[in-house]
DNA sequence: TAAACTGGTTTCATTATTTGAAACTTAGTT
DNA sequence: AACTAAGTTTCAAATAATGAAACCAGTTTA
């Protein structure tokens, strides 16, 4: 009844994730010392995860890893549920314009999720960087989003937060957090003061729709050495057409096809 | 007994594959028209789905799509599971020395999926590629990989090929496939002879263990315009070395950590 | 060479979950 | 107000998941 828990689905899902967040092959009997269930029953998991290929089995090693079912349907989430695929003219443009990092981001559960980014000096490290997940707390994006959730989500949102100190200027509780969402809420943009890594500082939006729904985020990063936070605040408004762009786009987007059916 | 059956999940794991399908964002009254289950049993799939963020709800429109969660799930696969980080460094040279886009492809079910790709002109489209499925029996790399399997999975996978014509050179049955699987077995590399597009040629080669079985392919693929077979033929002792560097790379990558427990 | 062990796989009665027809609830028509 | 369409909930029957224990390799130890 806690955190998961919806049924077999959900029990083997949670095996799923187990095995992704190894992050090197695994085998069954590592997996069943920190498994909560039983020999049998984790067996069975894994052999329905396997068959459906969304875990596969190294028969030399005896490891299994996340099959690549996982990266055929990611191919379709990210082209469909996330906002890549529409931003991608749009966050070009930008990052030709500021000529520095741009991030796309969004929220997922309590996590960032970075589904694009744009280099504008060395070209894109790809996909190694889409599906990367930060924390919410201590990044541009994640602040951007948070201030703008609905009070319920947002609580929920902020209990899960780790509050790791990685920097002097990293929020070490919600509470100091809330206070600088309502700025962010004020302003229309947050900062990434060097709460995450030292040096690494941005400027983030976040991307609304018309009924103020949280789609997303939109970030330019720079560090300490090449500019500063005023010099950052200076694109805010830039990047504000960005954001409004991205999300007049994705309002556009109703399906295709269909739609207007009977 | 047939394809897709284990217990709830596998069910469940169906639904899934059904909404990445549409490729767009699909109502649950859609989604119900084709499917073998009835209303609430469906119903409570995607709810599990989507509790779980394997899906995710569009609130405004009533729309589910593939969820995040997937995405991140992908990194994890993308990453252990796949040959792409191991075969960065290669590819990148590779790349650099030929001069031509090079892909790197593994097998899932009887389809290829690119993990992978460089092109050596313009800058990597990015994860929008990686991911990508495609065709085996009528590209360079499926043709390589089905080359070396064991005759029990080569036969499953023959099976489920669609034979579709692209162009006057497609293969259009087992049979021929069957044959020139053999003399890509005889040479070890193969071609896609604009098998799939009209002006598109690549040479291909597996990268197998070296228990021989298949881990994926490379291959370097031009354009009629550009070069011919001969051409690329001759690159096809460059690429194997490749190849063979990333199998190396890949029996070498033990898991870094535990492994020597006892 | 046998005995103990380790890691993986299978069995089977018990238990809990899934199933789906039907009833119900909105929200949108006519 | 009556009608529809789309989505949601109920509940007893049917089915699938559970897990302790037995089993089966291979390996190591004695």
């Amino acid at each position: 009844m806690s955190a998961s828990g919806d049924g077999t689905v959900g029990k083997a899902l949670e095996v799923l994730d187990q095995v992704a967040s190894f992050g090197r092959p695994v085998r069954f009997s590592e997996l069943l010392e920190n498994s909560p269930y039983p020999k049998a029953t984790l067996y069975r998991f894994v052999q329905t995860l396997t068959n459906q290929r969304m875990l596969s089995l190294d028969p030399d090693r005896g490891t299994y890893a996340p099959g690549v079912r996982l990266v055929r349907l990611a191919h379709a989430a990210w082209q469909t549920a996330s906002l890549a695929p529409l931003a991608r003219a749009q966050i070009d443009q930008l990052s030709a314009d500021v000529g520095e990092t741009v991030h796309l981001a969004q929220l997922d559960h309590a996590q960032v999720i970075y589904v694009d980014k744009r280099n504008a000096t060395n070209p894109v490290p790809m996909f190694s960087q889409a599906g990367k997940v930060g924390p919410a707390y201590c990044t541009g994006v994640g602040k951007a989003m948070m201030a703008y959730l609905p009070e319920d989500e947002l609580g929920s949102v902020l209990e899960q937060q780790s509050y790791h100190p990685f920097t002097d200027t990293t929020h070490t509780s919600a509470d100091s957090l809330r206070a600088e969402l309502s700025n962010i809420r004020a302003n229309g943009y947050g900062f990434d003061r060097e709460e995450h890594e030292p040096g690494i500082i941005c400027v983030a939006l976040p991307i609304l729709t018309q009924t103020g729904r949280v789609l997303g985020a939109l970030s330019v990063t720079s560090t300490t050495a090449r500019t500063n936070l005023a010099g950052l605040e200076s694109l805010a408004p830039r990047i504000k057409t960005t954001a409004q762009a991205i999300s007049q786009e994705a309002s556009n987007w109703h399906f295709p096809a269909a739609a207007t059916n009977t």
